[in-house]
DNA sequence: GCCAACGTTGGC
DNA sequence: GCCAACGTTGGC
């Protein structure tokens, strides 16, 4: 793993976890993701100090809120292995555990959100996976020009 | 709530 | 290893 500092953007459902709930509890363990390359960024592309854009889907309003931080490296996601949470995998064992997560930490919310709408318009953003229709990845890297470009539409 | 896009699963 | 069926994501 190299020590390049990176860029991401993870996606929450407000209903399920905003920005607000991360500023009020400060940090949180970001479970659930269930996608292998969303969890190979994790694993394998961050580290900690990383910024992060923090982006309400499905929503009224989708778009970026916010930035946090990854708070630690990736380690096994604990819902996995708990017959109770709808997160749980079957196929995943803890000595060979499937899927991990990394904490992140709050560090702001923007004066407003910056909504999909607008990204889309953007040609600057154009090759952001998450302006490409279609795409369903949860976590994804962001570009220093394009993260630098988005705070610029703050 | 609808549905398009996409990932995963499983039959063959 | 192909591909149809199925489930999920997420904008609208």
């Amino acid at each position: 793993m190299t020590a390049k500092a990176h860029y991401w953007l993870m996606k929450s459902e407000p209903d399920a976890f905003s920005i607000d709930d991360l500023k009020r509890k400060g940090h949180e363990a970001w479970d659930g993701v269930r996608n292998y390359q969303a969890r190979n960024f994790m694993r394998d592309g961050m580290n900690v100090g990383d910024k992060v854009f923090f982006y309400h889907s499905n929503c009224a309003e989708p778009g970026i809120v916010g930035v946090a931080e990854v708070a630690t490296d990736a380690y096994p996601d604990p819902s996995q292995f708990d017959p109770k949470s709808k997160y749980f995998d079957a196929a995943s064992s803890r000595d060979k555990p499937r899927w991990v997560l990394v904490d992140v930490k709050f560090v702001k919310k923007l004066k407003r959100t910056i909504p999909l709408k607008e990204l889309q318009s953007e040609p600057a953003l154009a090759e952001m996976a998450l302006v490409r229709k279609g795409n369903r990845l949860s976590v994804m890297p962001v570009e220093a020009a394009e993260w630098k470009h988005i705070l610029g539409m703050e």
